[in-house]
RNA sequence: GGCGGAGUAGCUCAGUUGGUUAGAGCAGCGGAAUCAUAAUCCGCGUGCCCGGGGUUCGAAUCCCUGCUCCGCUACCA
């Protein structure tokens, strides 16, 4: 047997509905560089990701296109493979939720927890939004309707089954508590622990096929399908074996990382936990939830329209810098903010002056002056042993801000040291020594030139494609360890190679205009008139009871009484407002607010926290139009 | 309003369990050098570490409180 250490990460598997989005992009590649840094240590890595493929909106979706759920599902899964493979992605396993062998292995489980009486019947009557896939309590709902998609929900009254999720809580408590490690960063933790003060609901683990086929059948009641999350998170056993191929499941688990976005923090942080103490499954080591890239500082998500692909900045840059950039710049845990500037200023820095011009410089003067054979370095002064001191320590040091989730500083250390042997280079002056000291030259450029291709070697699980043709074009001895000093071989020849990571000449910076300007869509004369403005006199105003900026108007239209309810209390009392002289748009669909009607809206200007009625200067009577 | 995050050098941010003159990168200024991708190297920072209290021999770091900004959410038709 060999003592290999194992190393296991999983990202989320992602819902196979989603267009891939800089957030998947972000937790893979994370993935990727950790699975690349054991592999190059030689752990024995299993690194799995996959898609999400069950549920309501996948059903939905394959019904609009006209095409079975399954083939739906095998054409969007192409999406992530696509881009995976762009990223440069090395997944052990891509798991798919509807891959049988999950499936008949989530059923197992469901079975085993039935039998245990882990999972019980119960009859349940509530609000179900088809819409979000749940149910609500009359107090969610908002006068009758769901809060989301202000639809009516259906009161469906149903039988269902549910795992007793709630039992564990006091378990799960203390276990976060004595395991620190558990949940990282340390604020999330201490989110679920606040989250757990609250008692813990059983959780309800079936859909009644009457509403969504789409799923994986529960093993002991063919009438219902199982809740996706359930089926979901059992990934992370299923893609290593658990329930088939129990010597691998052995060997990689209990997994040293869940990767997540902080989004769901809540389902890998309580129910995962409880469902693997009900089956008897030991818990991973750490879940680590990392923050969101923002986009000059407005959120990426699904959710926004602003979604940028991650395809698009490897087009650009290449997909080696972007990874860099990626691990480079996050701080985990979290939110990091990105920009092409911020970019494009931190490769030109870091990757084309330090990396790249010394790799180039070094490569140069071999060629020139030895004929583009590694000389045989000779005796070593002061410069040199510092130099080499630190070479020897490297890698211990790098992989340890690694293992402390600190990929930022540990690529901090490397670029560094790149830069300790620019220094060496200007101590040494070889390109001047070169004249009258051949021999001397030829170990400051045999030792620079080790150096480098040193924290090359350790910028490799971050920049694969780029550093493999550089190590390419060096002469090296495999015998030794890769992370060792003397790897370099003298005497054999050197390969030139092209500029590693041309600089990015920046776009000149348009003129500092603070102020963004609004864009503006132009809209017709016509349009405007669809908006009827018209003047309306207030004739009483209160505060709406149990809200802190509603107010109910009543407006005088000049032909009829009006109610308006209006956001403004926190700028207006109800005194202050009465008897002036607004503006109101008169034919806006009347709307609900808090269980009162508003049939209209008033105007108001408004910067930042200041807001200020629109009035009419001087007198007119209510109902004049404004135009 | 609720929940969460953050306020440290011109900019982007580090600051581990409270401990010596608070750091890095970028930008800026001055210089050296010319092997190299107009790259490199050296030198240059009196920063109320958001304010106010407190704990302590000692706080950017812990506690309380206030302010500001951001995100999500809610009651801003």
């Amino acid at each position: 047997m060999n003592n290999r250490k194992s190393f296991y990460v999983t990202t989320p598997i992602y819902y196979v509905n989603d267009k891939p989005h800089i957030g998947h992009a972000y937790t893979t590649i994370l993935a990727d560089v950790l699975s690349r840094f054991h592999r190059d240590k030689n752990d024995d890595t299993f690194f799995l990701t996959g898609t999400d493929e069950h549920g309501q909106k996948v059903q939905e979706s394959a019904e609009a296109r006209g095409i079975a759920p399954q083939e739906h599902c095998d054409n969007m899964v192409k999406h992530f493979k696509e881009n995976w493979e762009k990223l440069n992605i090395t997944n052990d396993f891509f798991i798919r939720t509807t891959f049988d062998f999950h499936k008949k292995t989530v059923q197992k489980i469901l079975q085993q927890l039935w039998e245990k009486g882990e999972i019980y019947e119960s009859e349940y009557g509530g609000y179900y939004c088809v819409g979000c896939e749940r149910y609500y309590t009359e107090k969610e709902l908002e006068d009758g309707k769901c809060p989301q998609h202000q639809k009516e929900p259906e009161y469906i009254k149903e039988k269902n089954y549910f795992f007793k999720m709630g039992k564990y809580q006091d378990w799960l408590i203390n276990y976060i508590q004595l395991n620190p490690n558990f949940i990282q960063p340390e604020h999330r933790k201490n989110e679920v622990l606040g989250f757990l003060k609250n008692p813990l609901n059983d959780l309800c683990i079936s859909r009644p096929k009457s509403r969504l086929k789409w799923g994986i059948e529960l093993p002991f009641d063919n009438k219902y399908v199982t809740y996706v999350w359930f089926d979901a998170l059992l990934n992370y056993v299923t893609g290593i074996g658990y329930g088939q191929d129990q010597e691998k499941f052995n060997k990689f688990w209990p997994a040293n990382y869940h990767l997540i976005g902080k989004d769901i923090v809540t389902t890998h942080c309580v129910y995962w936990p409880t469902m693997m103490k009900a089956i008897g499954i030991p818990m991973p080591k750490t879940i680590y939830a990392h923050g969101w890239w923002l986009m000059d500082k407005a959120k990426m998500s699904k959710s926004l329209n602003n979604i940028v692909s991650p395809l698009d900045l490897i087009d650009t840059y290449g997909v080696d810098s972007v990874r860099y950039y990626l691990i480079r710049d996050m701080m985990l845990g979290q939110d990091s903010n990105f920009t092409e500037d911020n970019f494009t200023t931190r490769y030109n820095a870091e990757l084309a002056n330090d990396f790249g011009n010394l790799a180039n410089r070094v490569t140069t003067l071999i060629k020139k002056n030895y004929d583009s054979v590694v000389p045989f370095p000779q005796e070593t002064g002061d410069a040199e042993n510092d130099l080499i001191n630190t070479a020897k320590t490297l890698s211990d040091n790098v992989y340890k801000k690694i293992e402390d989730f600190k990929l930022n500083q540990a690529t901090d250390e490397i670029i560094s040291f790149i830069r300790s042997i620019n220094k060496y280079m200007e101590i040494t002056q070889p390109w001047k020594l070169v004249k009258t000291d051949k021999e001397s030259t030829g170990t400051i450029l045999y030792i620079a030139t080790e150096a480098l291709r040193l924290g090359a070697q350790l910028l490799h699980p971050i920049m694969p494609t780029k550093i493999e043709s550089l190590l390419k074009a060096l002469p090296l001895d495999d015998k030794k360890n890769k992370f060792s000093w003397g790897v370099l071989k003298p005497g054999e020849k050197i390969d030139a190679f092209d500029s590693l990571f041309p600089r990015i000449i920046k776009k000149k910076k348009p003129a500092p205009q603070k102020q963004k300007k609004p864009e503006i869509n132009l809209i017709t004369f016509e349009e405007v008139g669809r908006v009827n403005l018209i003047t309306a006199k207030v004739l009483a105003a209160e505060q709406i009871p149990e809200t802190n900026k509603l107010l109910k108007l009543s407006v005088d239209t000049g032909l009829e009484k009006r109610q308006i309810v209006a956001g403004i209390a926190d700028h207006y009392s109800p005194e202050e407002i009465l008897g002036k002289n607004i503006v109101i748009v008169a034919n806006l669909q009347p709307a609900k607010i808090r269980g009162v009607e508003s049939q209209g809206m008033l105007l108001a200007a408004k910067k930042g926290k200041k807001l200020r009625l629109i009035t009419i200067d001087g007198d007119i009577a209510p109902g004049a139009s404004v135009g």
